[in-house]
RNA sequence: GGAGGGAUGGCCGAGCGGUCAAUGGCAGCAGACUGUAAAUCUGCCGGACUUUGUCCUACGAAGGUUCAAAUCCUUCUCCCUCCA
């Protein structure tokens, strides 16, 4: 097996974060000579940074730490020409205003995992839209577009699939590689960044950046992605029982976070620890011996480190504390999702289904009576009717509803 | 431009003019079993309500035929295939 010199290379493979790489002997070695600009390319299509996204992150990360510089590119120009890269459908057009409170909003996340300051490794921040919006088509054709030929193009996979499904694929959504190559020219024209990290699904166009800097720049650039990554069941990672995992807090409380890693297969907790937590690799080994239920002292490992990473130590005790009183003592804890109800309607009696469907727990009428029927709601730990009239708080002042074993909500009274 | 085929619930995909709120599968939710895991089995899975029932909305859009239309007719929109 080679070895490799830098630190950076056998942290990301260490940790399980290679996929495929253009020339990792000499990635190697230039980053074992001195400090490299990477860079990670984020598109405004939410207004949140997903788990889905925390992979790239994470890269970003160790990136910084084993003595680098990371840039995290906003797309505020491409998200307007929309990545066809793993979708079978155009993606639905945004306005500025949209994209600008969007990049606004995922900043929160980045500062959670790097460092920006004017420091020699401090993280930049660049936004594509500032040479993007700029361009002249005419010129912009002549500079970058001999060096693309539709040959090449058509055989990308994002092309290929929605050929092979049928799927259009629009003349704009085509030049989406054309400018992510153009962006890493651009940016090692700007920052000396001579690295593009991204997820396997975004191979092509990094490899097109790649060439594109040596034809045009004369620069040697590298590409490195990592693995898509899948739950051991096959299953796309990114839903839980709260749906989609939003790494901003208001979005996706810290105690949904911390339940979310808590849940994870057992196939999956060594795997996700190195990806997602930066537990030494030795105490990880040691956790990779726990075996059957066991495994759950690593989930719990798991949850704590990766909420701490995120929202910090407070609130993933906070988590961990609640769901530990949830579940191992069924009773209830501070951070779980709380509804407020008025004294007075509370006083005329609420029936049972509508109280759930107060909480979030159910989102009509009918689901919640389906829910009561099918013996998967509590009120207080105990079954209830659909007709049971709700009219009174317990005796420490608060009604805990369940809708199955992993959803709770607190209710509270008020006035 | 010509000829044909298609559009059905989050997705895929059935659907003889009445028994269709629409077979199946996937996804999702709940129950059982467990370890807050996986796998498996069971139930639910458009909405409202006074829930073994009634009403509303829905099979690309708009009209029409009929006691009755997802199913037939007309026009329109979009997609696909073949020919030019």
């Amino acid at each position: 097996m080679t070895t490799y010199r830098s630190e950076l290379i056998q942290t990301l493979i260490a940790r399980g974060f290679l996929h495929q790489c253009t020339d990792l002997g000499a990635l190697d070695a230039k980053a074992a000579a001195g400090p490299i600009t990477a860079y990670v390319g984020y598109d405004a299509t939410a207004d949140s940074l997903h788990i889905g996204n925390l992979v790239s992150v994470m890269m970003l990360h160790w990136l910084q730490k084993t003595g680098h510089r990371p840039i995290t590119l906003m797309g505020g120009g491409t998200t307007k020409i929309g990545d066809p890269s793993g979708r079978d459908e155009t993606r639905v057009l945004v306005d500025d205003d949209t994209i600008r409170e969007r990049m606004a909003s995922q900043q929160t996340a980045f500062r959670r995992f790097l460092t920006y300051d004017s420091s020699a490794t401090g993280a930049i921040l660049a936004n594509n839209a500032d040479w993007l919006d700029g361009l002249q088509y005419i010129s912009f054709l002549r500079m970058v577009g001999p060096h693309f030929t539709i040959n090449r193009m058509l055989t990308m996979d994002s092309v290929k699939m929605r050929l092979e499904r049928e799927q259009p694929l629009t003349f704009l959504e085509f030049n989406y590689m054309i400018l992510q190559g153009y962006d890493f020219v651009e940016l090692n024209k700007r920052y000396g960044c001579t690295l593009q990290l991204g997820g396997s699904d975004q191979w092509g166009n990094i490899v097109q950046g790649v060439e594109l800097g040596r034809r045009i720049g004369n620069a040697e650039l590298f590409g490195f992605t990592c693995p898509l990554i899948t739950t051991s069941s096959g299953a796309k990672m990114g839903k839980s029982v709260s749906g989609a995992v939003w790494l901003n807090g208001d979005k996706f409380s810290p105690y949904d976070y911390y339940q979310f890693w808590r849940n994870t297969e057992d196939g999956d907790v060594i795997r996700f620890m190195k990806l997602f937590t930066i537990l030494p690799l030795d105490e990880i080994a040691r956790l990779e011996k726990l075996q059957g239920a066991e495994i759950n002292e690593a989930k719990k490992v798991l949850a704590l480190e990766a909420t701490t990473l995120l929202h910090g130590a407070d609130a993933a005790k906070d988590a961990a504390e609640t769901a530990r009183k949830t579940f191992e003592q069924g009773g209830i804890g501070d951070d779980l999702p709380t509804i407020e109800i008025p004294a007075s309607e509370l006083g005329a009696g609420i029936t049972a289904f509508a109280l759930f469907v107060r909480a979030g727990l159910a989102t009509s009428n009918g689901e919640a009576r389906r829910l009561i029927a099918g013996g998967g709601a509590k009120i207080n730990d105990e079954k209830c009717a659909e007709t049971t009239v709700v009219n009174a708080v317990g005796p420490d002042g608060i009604i805990k509803l369940s809708a199955g074993k992993k959803r709770h909500v607190i209710v509270k009274v008020t006035g």
